[in-house]
RNA sequence: GGGCGCGUAGCUCAGUGGGAGAGCACUCGCCUUACAAGCGAGGGGUCGCAGGUUCGAAACCUGCCGCGCCCACCA
């Protein structure tokens, strides 16, 4: 087998690995399987621009997942797919067209639509590569689009269905409109910020009628239709049901009692515009009063007169110097902080319009999303998350679908010359031709329409397939807190509606944001942003992928740094080492590994922590820790196995004989196990390292269909692993005075040990004077410091010089010290009855055993003081 | 306005009823033939503040201070 370099170079490893996964086929996943199966889609990404290191966070996760399944014999499926995003992707073409000069409208429909499948082949295609050099497992024979074919099926499918439902309806509302993006909203693509703006007063009406109303938007006065005032004002009573003026217009209008109003804010009278606010529209709807629009879609005043063609925000002064020239200003407008909605997609300040859309009855779907949540079908991890899904699920409006784009799936719904209304299920054909006067209806479906069907779309609904029996209900979605509401209710609405009550998921792990080491969001303009691709060619895709996921905390935020990287990519090549190391000694996995009692006891101590590793690494996978699985495997690898199994090894493996080959055989299995266990993490340098190691070869030669490590018990072994404590501590001690003393590590140094018979640890001189780098003591030793290490064990070295006394005895007082205060401590605790009393028993042992190692702990100080002033 | 969460070492975070932890950073000493992307040793925290419950509180309760997020149609 050709030797290891030195240092681990990700990069081409990298690319023939995966090169060989695909080729071996082992990312499919088979339908027709007995294996159990195990099934994620892939919140499917926009196929505007390219992934950000948040996907390669959230695709490392799921990776992981279903890395491990496929290791414990499951059937596991990750399907892969994209969103046809479309009022982003739509953006995005009309910004790419004005630079040609040119609008949607100069191409047409057809060819405008024609035009952003152009840029989704050349768009998608680099996603798809960065998936690839992530290491993301998934069955690329499965990939989806939101605008294939079979999934525009099923959106249609599911449209005709809840439209004979009662479902689906059209009115006449007030929704939320961009102006810029011209085109509706729904309630969550509405973002809200406190915005400054200006409250001025009004007066309507003259003398005794008179009525100050209080406004942030003065220009929409034009379309009043009403004044109202709370029903038990004082102030107003006299008014109610008389009308006055509204100024700049000609018309009268009503003052009319409401309950919505507050007498507390501004004047307690408000102005009433039903067709430009959602409060007003309400109050319009209980009192019969007209709707007057007074702006187009882009915001533009079509009333005619001084103000006609103004822009809303050119209306609004305008509109308040001539209420001022006519005396009708009743006090100076003041700054007033509120809250105003943004197009989520271009930040435009959002227009409240009065217009005919399509529209979602969320109610019944909303109440059985919930259900399957309370009753448990579907668990939310971490749980506390569950209280914000309730508290939108349980608070839905309904939905406002319709989308005035060209990039979607259209509404299937034509309309006749004599006002017909006919939705057009899929597999039909349309009433009429467009001769007889027949229409499709112009808009598209909302994105998140068909990316709420995508857990079973994917897998060929609304046909009965092989592969929605075996995959649907998917196992866990993967997700971002973030779209708790956009996505995820919303899947799981439709995913009941549409599978007969079946869950779309059984679990929904969400995970926080990707931040910077300071917590901070990642921003263009702060400087802070990371590309993937970036690391991955400067670390390489495990240590990228390692620093995501030890940042993992459930539900919480990661924040990571290119430090933390490197620290991963010094991971990645201390594993590069450590089984380097392994194979130049001879290290194997072949053959059964020998019997327990046929093994020395720092073989049967990394048995037993191995053990430890192994469930409790399954344990924080089920939990979706994998913050707490990176850390587990971190330790046990760097601590365990590097630091202490490898470097006493070396003299086993010097000396040669039976203990040696015992020992290359079972350094050779911890290192397969412990590849096998940070494969899912980290698949490609363990995957190398694992055919380095057993000499894999073929199609099956990879470490990621091995079987996941089995969880033993019987190979847990306390004594073991007490006795290995026993020697670390021994030689830590000896290291630590060599230390404070100056003593070159290089050097060593002539010692005689005594006592460790008593601490249980005989058998293992050789190993400590090995790592503690001492030699025996020689003909010419003399003492000329003992070192006490534990209460039985001391050390007499030959320094070859005169020690620090000063220092060790600081120490020693040191040490001193904190024993007593440890003694005194566990001493008032055993003798408060109350304590001894109502404590567990477990609880007070642990103080017994603490007081006696406290006094074991001064007997020994109390020895080492003693040999210092000798 | 309503809801949720967070304040633990210089930084980022674990720990949630019984001896204050990790990574990185820091100090000292080392190229000890797997690895200087490394090895050894070490320093550093009245666990935001104040009360309470308890034999025992970083953890549970109450209040306060500070920070963050989500939701929301008060002009």
């Amino acid at each position: 087998m050709p030797a290891l370099p030195a240092q681990y170079q990700p990069g081409e490893v990298e690319q023939r690995r995966y090169e060989q996964w695909v080729a071996a086929g082992h990312f499919r996943a088979d339908a027709e399987s007995d294996k159990p199966s195990f099934s994620i889609v892939i919140p499917p990404p926009n196929v505007t621009g390219s992934l950000h290191i948040g996907h390669a966070f959230e695709h490392t996760l799921m990776d992981a997942l279903t890395r491990r399944r496929r290791m414990q014999g499951f059937e596991a499926l990750w399907l892969p797919g994209m969103d046809h995003a479309g009022i982003a992707t739509q953006n995005l073409v009309e910004r790419q067209l004005a630079t040609e000069g040119l609008s949607r409208h100069d191409l047409g429909r057809d060819k405008f639509v024609e035009r952003v499948w152009q840029w989704k082949a050349e768009s998608g295609g680099a996603i798809l590569d960065q998936m690839r050099r992530l290491g993301n497992s998934v069955d690329w024979d499965r990939e989806r689009f939101t605008m294939d074919e079979g999934l525009s099926r099923a959106v249609h499918t599911i449209f005709k269905r809840l439209y004979d439902d009662g479902l689906i309806y059209r009115a006449e509302r007030i929704i939320n409109w961009c102006p810029r993006c011209l085109t509706a909203l729904s309630d969550i693509e509405v973002e809200h910020t406190d915005d400054e703006g200006e409250l001025v007063s009004i007066r309507y009406g003259d003398g005794e009628n008179a009525i100050v109303v209080a406004t942030t938007r003065a220009e929409t006065m034009l379309g009043d239709t009403a004044v109202a005032v709370h029903p038990t004002d004082e102030r107003y009573l006299h008014l109610i049901g008389t009308e006055v003026e509204l100024p700049l217009t000609d018309r009268r209008i009503p003052i009319v009692a409401d309950e919505h109003v507050d007498p507390a804010f501004g004047t307690g009278a408000v102005k009433v515009t039903p067709a430009h606010d959602p409060n007003d529209f309400e109050i319009g709807q209980r009192h019969n009063l007209p709707s007057f629009t007074v702006m187009d879609e882009r915001g533009v005043i079509t009333v005619s007169g001084p103000f006609e063609g103004l822009d809303r925000y050119e209306a609004r002064p305008a509109i308040v110097a001539a209420l001022r020239e006519q005396g009708r200003i009743a006090s100076e407008k003041r700054p007033y902080v509120h809250a105003v909605g943004h197009c989520s997609r271009c930040k435009t300040t959002v227009e409240p319009r009065l217009s005919l859309q399509w529209f979602v009855k969320t109610a019944p779907l909303a109440a059985a999303a919930g259900d399957a949540v309370r009753d448990g079908r579907v668990r939310i991890e971490p749980a506390d998350m569950a209280k914000r899904y309730f508290a939108w699920v349980d608070n839905m409006h309904d939905w406002c679908i319709s989308r005035q784009l060209w990039w979607g799936h259209r509404i299937p719904v034509w309309y006749g010359p004599n006002g017909e209304v006919v939705c057009v299920g899929p597999d039909e054909e349309p009433p009429g031709s467009s001769a007889d006067g027949w229409r499709q209806d112009e808009d598209v479906l909302d994105t998140w329409f068909s990316s709420a069907l995508w857990p079973f779309s994917t897998l060929g609904w609304p046909d009965r397939t092989v592969d929605l029996a075996k995959f649907y209900p998917t196992s866990v979605l993967v997700t971002g807190y973030d779209i708790l509401f956009f996505w995820v209710a919303r899947m799981m609405m439709f995913g009941l509606y549409a599978m007969d009550g079946r869950q779309p998921f059984d679990v929904v792990a969400l995970h926080g944001m990707v931040r910077d080491q300071y917590g901070k969001k990642m921003s263009k303009s702060f400087g802070n942003v990371v590309d993937p691709l970036d690391w991955i060619g400067r670390f390489g895709a495990d240590a990228t992928r390692f620093t995501l996921a030890r940042g993992a905390n459930p539900g919480q935020d990661v924040p990571i740094s290119e430090e933390w990287c490197q620290g991963s990519r010094n991971f990645c090549n201390k594993l590069w080492n450590a089984t380097r190391f392994a194979l130049l000694n001879g290290a194997h996995v072949d053959g059964d590994l020998p019997d327990v009692d046929a093994l020395s006891t720092v073989d049967r101590w990394i048995l037993s922590r191995l053990q430890h590793v192994i469930a409790e690494v399954d344990r924080q996978f089920e939990a979706y820790e994998f913050a707490k699985v990176c850390d587990v495997l971190y330790h046990f690898a760097w601590d365990d196995v590097c630091d202490w199994y490898v470097e006493l090894s070396k003299p086993v493996l010097a000396a040669g004989g039976q203990a040696a080959a015992v020992r290359r055989r079972v350094l050779g299995h911890v290192l397969d196990q412990l590849l096998r266990l940070l494969h899912p993490v980290m698949p490609f340098v363990t995957d190398e390292l694992w055919i380095a190691l057993t000499g894999a070869g073929g199609p099956d030669g990879t470490v990621m269909i091995q079987p996941w490590p089995a969880d033993q018990p019987r190979l847990v072994n306390d004594a073991a692993e007490a006795e290995v404590a026993m020697l670390q501590r021994v030689v830590t001690e000896i290291r630590r005075f060599r230390s404070d003393q100056g003593l070159r590590p290089a050097q060593r140094v002539a010692a005689r040990i005594d006592g460790l018979a008593e601490a249980g640890v005989a058998a293992h001189e050789g190993l400590i004077r090995s790592l503690a780098r001492l030699d025996d003591p020689g003909a010419d030793f003399r003492a000329s410091a003992t070192l006490a290490v534990t209460a039985a064990v001391t050390v007499a070295l030959d320094t070859r010089g005169s020690i620090d006394v000063a220092a060790e005895r600081a120490r020693l007082e040191k040490d001193r010290a904190a024993a007593e205060k440890e003694l005194a401590q566990a001493r008032a605790r055993l003798s408060n009855p109350a304590f001894v009393e109502k404590a567990p028993e477990a609880v007070v042992n642990k103080i017994r055993d603490r007081l006696a190692a406290a006094e074991a702990d001064l007997a020994r100080i109390a020895a080492a003081l003693e040999a210092l002033s000798a």
